[in-house]
DNA sequence: TCAAAAGTGTTCTTATTACACCCATGG
DNA sequence: CCATGGGTGTAATAAGAACACTTTTGA
């Protein structure tokens, strides 16, 4: 992403009544999720930067001047974890007076969803060191990242159930539990396994690939994988639906 | 709301790598919905302003360089309609490089739903002129008007049914065909009588008054009002579902 | 007495829930 | 042969969908 320094300051500059408003910065604010076989995990970083320097924080970046919001929020996950063609979602802005020390700083708040076998730290301006964390751990943070984080799950929990995502966090081939506690872990709670398998079986974007799971200290599992065509068009045509019984206690 | 010229600027002065970026000006736009009887409506605004002055466009303002971003998206309905205390939800923000003709301007975009009866004109510096218009008309705005509308009567439609905000848009007494119409302008379906009553009066929240219309020229209908505390209740409890069939439709 | 909207139940179908045992593998 | 997780079906209950006629009022 190369910046031009484009002529939007002339443009507005001939009307002099805004230019009080044209001091705001804004930047974006990225939650990147990751699944590691049982955790659901967040990447933070360790900021490089004043202010706040080395506290751990959710990374984001200023926008640039001639750059749109969607491709702030990529260019910073893409800095951060060389990955691409990732499922980014904005989810809210946060712009309290007070949020920034330097000034009025506005942030759009985004998540996306990576495979964290695809991740690999490209340690970048942005930080000077990443990490995964698990969800429970992430408090404490600088700003009102706390706040930007607590928005963005629940974000995530409405969604998981509603559209076509889940296998943005998963391996290309998983088995039918994997998914299942990529569900729980995310809706944080347990699942029946009979009624989840059957559910999403019927659901029939599930391709059984007749490959097993090798090297387990078990009966190995059957692969899978995702259908993202007719996942897709489950989701277009009808809204898709997810919801099965959690384990042992009574729904409602 | 007053404005007090804060310190903002020379504050973030001091870091000067980071002066580049308080460029940008950013705004709140408001969609407000309001219920006449039949019709779902937005209030719309002749602008008083450069740029598209005298065009119909969605209210909006600058946000202050010291009011947060719900302050501001309240100030504007207020100075435009006089309401206060009204429901309001955060939708999307929309910050396209060339969205605003006078340089890099940030819109967060509001929806809200006001008591259609409750609203007095109030021409503002905002508007020279306020007029209600049908969803189906809200089309050809400038800007990116036409998308924020979009995406907000989404959001509409997707929270009516998980959320206790349908009453936002009555008056305090109501018949259940009213109700009825309400759900359906804004899901734009026609729903079965007998299941939306049935579905509605079960969830426990709609309050029989004993009351009856007045100087209708049929059977007069029954009045009800909400019971908030109920609906509140039921909606953060157990996550409240609404859904019944359309008429004379197979769902799925 | 007519037009207009209010009000009202039942049956059928589909979806959700609860629940427990045997299987295949590696160590 | 044991520990570990994989895999499977059925019955009971609840929710959703389809559907048509009688009632009350004002004009």
């Amino acid at each position: 992403m190369d910046i031009k320094s484009k002529n939007l300051e002339t443009k507005h500059n001939k009307n002099n009544a805004f230019d009080n408003f044209f001091k705001s910065a804004f930047t974006v604010d990225n939650i990147i999720f990751g699944f590691d076989e049982a955790d659901l995990k967040v990447l933070l970083i360790k900021r490089g930067e004043v202010p706040y320097e080395n506290q751990w924080a959710l990374p984001g970046n200023f926008v640039y001047q001639d750059e749109d919001l969607n491709t702030a929020a990529k260019r910073v996950l893409a800095e951060l974890t060389g990955v691409k063609n990732v499922h980014l979602e904005q989810v809210k802005t946060f712009g309290s007076v007070g949020r920034h020390p330097f000034g009025r700083v506005i942030t759009v708040a985004y998540y996306s969803l990576i495979k964290i076998s695809d991740y690999h730290l490209h340690v970048s301006s942005i930080a000077q060191e990443a990490a995964w964390h698990s969800i429970s751990e992430v408090k404490g943070m600088p700003f009102d990242h706390d706040e930007i984080f607590v928005a963005c799950f629940n974000r995530l929990k409405l969604n998981i159930k509603r559209q076509p995502i889940g296998f943005e966090l998963l391996p290309p081939k998983f088995t039918l539990t994997q998914l299942q506690h990529l569900y729980e872990a995310i809706l944080e709670e347990k699942l029946d396994k009979r009624n989840f398998r059957k559910k999403i079986l019927s659901m029939d974007f599930l391709i059984d690939l007749d490959e097993l799971q090798e090297g387990v200290a078990h009966r190995p599992a059957k692969l899978f994988k995702f259908d993202k065509e007719r996942y897709r068009r489950l989701y277009e045509e009808e809204g898709f639906h997810f919801d099965v019984a959690p384990t042992k206690h009574k729904k409602k």
